[in-house]
DNA sequence: TTGAAAGCGCTAACAT
DNA sequence: ATGTTAGCGCTTTCAA
């Protein structure tokens, strides 16, 4: 900026007010000046900017488990449409789910001064953010709750998803359905069980652990549970799959095996409908997710200083073919 | 930095040293430094940092038309795994292919000085990129060609797939191949007809405009000029598709109006292998594209003065079942 | 309308 | 082993 000033032959300052768009310059000063910024090539450097200004970055930081997920692109998505309108740029990181990773990345998001941070949690202590915190940082999780501490939280009706599912298939005529989920440690995969069992519970059916498999992460070993589900003596007739990624698993068994066996996957899938068998899922809006996070962030950022929130975001049951029609009785 | 320094009654030079982990420091002083770090919950400051030091932000700036877009979300996991290796961050920003809005956005990672810098460019003239480039800050283009400036780019082979693709169905035994795709503008979308039209030409079938159709930007739009086509006197018998977009509105409409129609698209579908009919498809790796443009950067910012570079992603078919079999000759 | 000077939070270079 | 000083590139404050 000081080359600047040295080749319009003016004052740094006079540089700072051209380049910020401040009055009282006069357009030959001006036109100077910017031929001058032109000519070198310059670019105001925002380092230098919010260390002087309010220390706002105009940044926001997303730590997800994936950016190559379609689940949260559509959650970075969300978020990157309300940073958008208030001019600000997204800085994402993921954390493959590593606890240790995902401390790195938050502590380098907020070294680089992030105006607020939204976080998908891996199971862990969170209470290393509180003085941030306490300085006024914005933080909000979403899809998982934090540990051990108290801050705005926006997940899914997981449970309650999982609980619907199963209650259609009851309406159907179902008595023995499966469950095959991830590991219970994770916490949507732990509310879906739950949702689950609830739903057998409210409406008496007997709960068979034999029926459900828990710790598929892959889509393979989902594939491998259903063969051991289907070679049962009394195997289910309906199943319910715990995320996507399982429910793809079972599909390609299901293509493999051509067993009879009605079926609703939590998560929805793009192309669900064109599928040999049109999919039922549990579906719910992921962009809608991340938006509400970024709104929460937002609002703080606006001044807001309520306690700690917890928001739900709603699902809703897709009914296409694979769940089947009502079992003759 | 300085309030860490008070209480822990040292000096701001000392405090530094703590925090960086340079050596010479007793431990009984790095205890107590720490001591006032943690108290006040202390982070350090890497606006100011990066001032300083030889002005590495340790970013990367990542522009695309949109994360939620799973062809750009891959490739945002693959510049993030290059990214990670390096220790860097990558903020993000969509374009949704708004020449305007990408310049905007590029101007903001370079205010805030990204350390290079990946864009999946709207067509325009991006000339305006010639200064900053001199400045040592390398550009790399991924997917489509900047304009008007020589600058390293990756590109997937686009001609060369659609041209196997449509070799395929010449092989078995098709004339009449159609093409749905995007508005010629779009520079895939012109490399992939170029393409069709080489490998026609290539093979002395004669060219029919009618079994042509450009400008489809979406599903629905892609279902339509499928219609038309079908409704021709002499409908295409088989028939390449430009992009996923356009695959799914021909799969959905195919659906509904079981027209017998062998098969081929641009961009492989993750669920190719369930569909009803299960995919024929043009594959490549998208992450792959990322992690190549991610090199080009990484390689500049080592120290590499080489010419601009251009690099071509290869792409494979996949057989599947929905180009069909060998045509009763 | 324009400019001079101070200082944001840190690190590099040089003392002690 | 620890401290002092200057200055990164900008904006803020105040003066001309």
């Amino acid at each position: 900026m000081i080359d600047v000033a040295r080749v319009a032959d003016v004052s740094l300052k006079t540089v700072s007010r051209v380049v910020n768009g401040e009055p009282s310059v006069r357009p030959e000063t001006e036109r100077r000046v910017r031929l001058a910024i032109t000519e070198l090539g310059f670019r105001r450097n925002d380092a230098a900017r919010s260390l002087r200004q309010r220390h706002r970055t105009r940044t926001l930081g997303l730590v997800i488990s994936d950016v190559g997920n379609p689940f949260y692109s559509a959650i970075a998505r969300g978020v990157e449409q309300v940073v958008r309108t208030r001019d600000m740029l997204l800085v994402t990181g993921s954390s493959d789910e590593d606890p240790e990773r995902e401390r790195n990345l938050i502590r380098e998001l907020l070294e680089r001064r992030v105006d607020g941070l939204i976080v998908s949690p891996a199971p862990a202590d969170h209470r290393y953010l509180l003085a941030d915190m306490a300085h006024g940082v914005p933080i909000v999780f979403i899809d998982r709750p934090p540990g051990r501490i108290e801050a705005d939280t926006i997940l899914l009706d997981n449970a309650g998803g999982a609980r619907a599912a199963v209650e259609h298939l009851l309406e159907l005529g179902h008595e023995r359905i499966g469950f095959i989920g991830d590991l219970p440690t994770i916490f949507t995969a732990a509310e879906r069980l739950r949702g689950y069992r609830a739903a057998l519970d409210a409406h008496r059916v007997r709960k068979d652990r034999e029926i459900v498999h828990l710790g598929s992460h892959n889509a393979e070993s989902a594939g491998r549970a259903l063969r051991e589900l289907l070679a049962l003596p009394a195997p289910p007739t309906a199943l319910l799959t715990g995320n996507n990624r399982i429910t793809i698993g079972v599909l390609t068994e299901l293509a493999r095996s051509h067993a009879a066996l009605a079926l609703i996957g939590f998560d929805d899938l793009e192309l669900a409908d064109l599928l040999g068998r049109p999919l039922t899922a549990v579906a719910y809006d992921a962009e809608e997710l991340g938006r509400r996070a970024a709104a929460l962030v937002v609002r703080r950022l606006d001044g807001h200083h309520g306690p700690a929130e917890q928001l739900i975001e709603p699902t809703s049951l897709v009914v296409r073919a694979s769940s089947g029609s009502r079992l003759r009785a």
